[in-house]
DNA sequence: CACTAATAATTTGTATACAAACTATATTTA
DNA sequence: TAAATATAGTTTGTATACAAATTATTAGTG
């Protein structure tokens, strides 16, 4: 039968290829990241005020992209560590403005260089120009499904 | 600064954006599967048994790229919607054989009209062949990392 | 044949995703 | 100005990922 007429193919080479993907970029990193006490989501979070300095929660959940209850925890697990602390907003007692340590920071500064050498050996062996397909690809990817979520 | 100078280029524009769009795709197919009593996870499962018919529990995990706890837990679930049901291996009382009621066979047929049409939505817009380098793409990622693991 | 090593599956613990409900606070409305 | 509505963040519950340990059973070895 024509592959691209059986049932499953998109399912199988879109759905379960790019989920399998994922799991193995998270446990790749995690497995990177263990020794420093932090895990690939816990990253991404430092990474994004490193990147954009001070926010809120809810400005913090959209940048990373995660669940505003996730951000809770992962926050949690991040101040335990020191990594990172809540103040409270003087201008909003619902909110927080949450920042980086000094240990965060230099940890995060750190880090950037570790991650991408895990990343130039995910990607060995293909082309820059495959790579911005794929990347054209996951951006028109997720501009389809935020709208049909 | 040239992006592909960036230490974190790579990390986002592989990693972040492979992570993320793997969350979108579980949870459209995942408010779709709802109202059958199950999630994506569950369907990859029940594909998986259908495709290839009765097996173990060790091959379960193996076919669906899966940890053998976490499909010890879906098969608990799966077995209690009465979709399929483990069977005791007469030549290895360690081991079960998992296979597909009549309800979960007649499920898992229907559904695949259903998560293609899904799938259809999603890939709305891209190319042939910019599907074809994703796809080659992401079978290069998951050698390169399975030989990272 | 008894002991050792390996295997199939389960259990425990933790992290994250996410739906839904809740609490405290701020904003809007009539 | 009081009531209604909305918002920021938290809590609860469930599903899944995965590491590590455990249990019951099978296979291998001396």
């Amino acid at each position: 039968m024509d592959q691209s007429k059986d049932m499953s193919f998109l399912d199988e080479e879109i759905g379960f290829n790019t989920v399998r993907t994922s799991k193995y970029i998270t446990r790749l990193l995690n497995q990177h990241l263990k020794s420093y006490g932090l895990t690939a989501e816990q990253w991404t979070v430092l990474k994004r005020l490193h990147q954009r300095g001070n926010m809120s929660q809810k400005h913090l959940s959209e940048a990373s992209d995660k669940d505003q209850a996730t951000v809770t925890k992962i926050l949690d697990l991040l101040e335990a560590g020191e990594f990172l602390e809540r103040k409270r907003n003087p201008e909003d007692r619902r909110s927080f403005v949450i920042g980086l340590t000094k240990k965060g920071e230099a940890l995060t500064e750190q880090l950037y260089c570790e991650v991408d050498s895990v990343f130039q050996k995910i990607v060995n062996g293909i082309s820059e120009k495959d790579i911005d397909t794929y990347r054209q690809v996951l951006s028109k990817l997720h501009r389809n499904m935020k709208s049909l979520i």
